[in-house]
DNA sequence: GAGGCAGAATTACACATGTAATCGACAGGG
DNA sequence: CCCTGTCGATTACATGTGTAATTCTGCCTC
């Protein structure tokens, strides 16, 4: 699967969470903090239809742009990526990495404990 | 802190595991599939030092490279950069992902539990 | 002391990315 | 029917990255 950049993953978010939508329905559902131009919105477009990762349909003399992966796809791929990388592929490496830097409240721990119980039986 | 490159990563985690060291000895210990030239290392180590995230001291003629970021850091901060990307900042939302990929084995569900009961104490 | 080798510094170049502007076609309003 | 606004397509341009080659400079060897 293609690599996608971190500002076209902004323009993906928009598409997964609604779709299909125009290239003018995608940039007025981009954040406000990226700041993008219809313009720029519609280069990222393009680009991530060039990468395989957004197909479209006509709909007269526009495009309906979809997501041609699903986000779990993608997002398995990309934390498995970090994962291999900074913690050798070790998952409790980087468990213990969150909760050196006490990015682990009480209710995360909770809820991670529910999580791996569930899983064990 | 300033972002590291892919490539240059690889060159920082030779210098994690061990520092300092010349050009040579970094480009003798990167990774033999990167497959590198001595140039190509070299330039990498311009471009981190100019990032800040390498030091250098001088040996007579050479130099030696030494980190001046602390792996942990550095790791810290991707791995917070993702979990807010992908799941919202919540970290039980990745675990749950990589249960559900069956990234999970028996022996990594029971060592973050284990991990996570120390934390509680 | 001249030539070559070893280091760093400088330069190179293609592709990716962020961020648009511009172009060409066409549809709808007057 | 012509103008204008709207589309996608094409082009632009700076910066980052991968991947070096080339240059400059001094030390070592013969």
């Amino acid at each position: 699967m293609e690599r996608i950049a971190e500002g076209e993953y902004a323009v993906m978010e928009v598409l997964w969470d609604e779709a299909p939508l125009t290239a003018a329905d995608v940039a007025a559902r981009v954040p406000e903090d990226k700041g993008w131009s219809l313009a720029t919105v519609k280069t990222m477009l393009s680009r991530l239809l060039a990468k395989g990762v957004l197909a479209h349909e006509e709909d007269g003399r526009r495009y309906l742009y979809r997501p041609a992966i699903r986000r779990e796809d993608y997002v398995a791929e990309e934390s498995g990526r970090l994962i291999d990388r900074m913690f050798g592929g070790r998952v409790p490496a980087l468990v213990a990495q969150l909760a050196a830097r006490d990015k682990l409240t009480a209710a995360d721990i909770a809820e991670i404990e529910k999580l791996l119980k569930a899983l064990k039986s």
